[in-house]
DNA sequence: TATTGTTATACTCTATAACTATA
DNA sequence: TATAGTTATAGAGTATAACAATA
């Protein structure tokens, strides 16, 4: 189980992963992909909303969500509530290239999952969100 | 599901966890954990095959082997088979260094599943191990 | 000629600090 | 004064290429 947790976190694996995934869209690479993708998630918000949900730092979600936006996947919009913050928004290009990663994603967990016993998806997953909440959460309780 | 995978392996999720790991251990650091748990887990091997083993490059491996050993975790020593390689070993404290780690990791997941139904823990591990396993085949079958 | 270990170099990613505009 | 967005700078990590020694 270690091994697999491990093994799973590895750089290369990672990296490997988000680059099968976005290697069929222009625009997207293994850095980009969790600021696209988060953006899908939670809706159009602001970069410090979008890096806090992600787990990102500020700059780092600014930097890469102009370089979507040079690449026309996601727009920028002021917010009307307050003059300070701007929006992030997926464009018509950034909605396609999110449903072909998602499509790429659930293709692989379909073929990987096919010979599951049917209702063992939906526990592994809440198994395996709930371990990587506890990672989350014990590495942010360790700041207090 | 997917979203489950996408946060495990989030880059700030992974140095969280690997720098929570290795915080209580002298030596050791989010970036050379992978070459001296992967030395414990293959036992002494020169730098190329553990790079291969772990899905490093050959250079960084032998750069992180360097400094463990600065450390005094890890030794160098002489192939008696082929002059040219040079095999890595952990050292006695290198030893105490992997179980403590070992431990941590453990109880850590002891703590986890402390609650799963019997026998959860270990269909658990084998999904994670062979979804593991898929993405990094499909990777490596990618460049063929 | 190929391989091992290593070092040098350039490149990318990340984080800290600083700046502007607005609440 | 504090916050949002952004940019600049420096630091760390990674990968490509090249070297000497040996098979």
């Amino acid at each position: 189980m270690a091994a697999a947790i491990g093994a799973l976190t590895l750089r290369a694996t990672r990296a490997g992963l988000y680059s099968r995934l976005t290697s069929g869209v222009q625009g997207v690479d293994a850095t980009t992909y969790p600021v696209l993708s988060g953006l899908a998630r939670v809706g159009p918000v602001t970069a410090t909303k979008l890096a806090e949900a992600i787990g990102m730092d500020r700059t780092v979600a600014t930097r890469y969500a102009t370089r979507l936006q040079e690449a026309g996947l996601i727009d920028r919009r002021p917010d009307p509530a307050d003059a300070r913050a701007t929006e992030l928004v997926l464009t018509a290009e950034g909605e396609r290239a999110v449903t072909a990663l998602r499509g790429a994603m659930e293709s692989f967990l379909a073929e990987e999952m096919a010979t599951w016993p049917p209702g063992e998806a939906a526990a592994f997953a809440m198994r395996l969100e709930h371990l990587t909440e506890s990672l989350v959460q014990g590495e942010a309780g360790r700041s207090c």
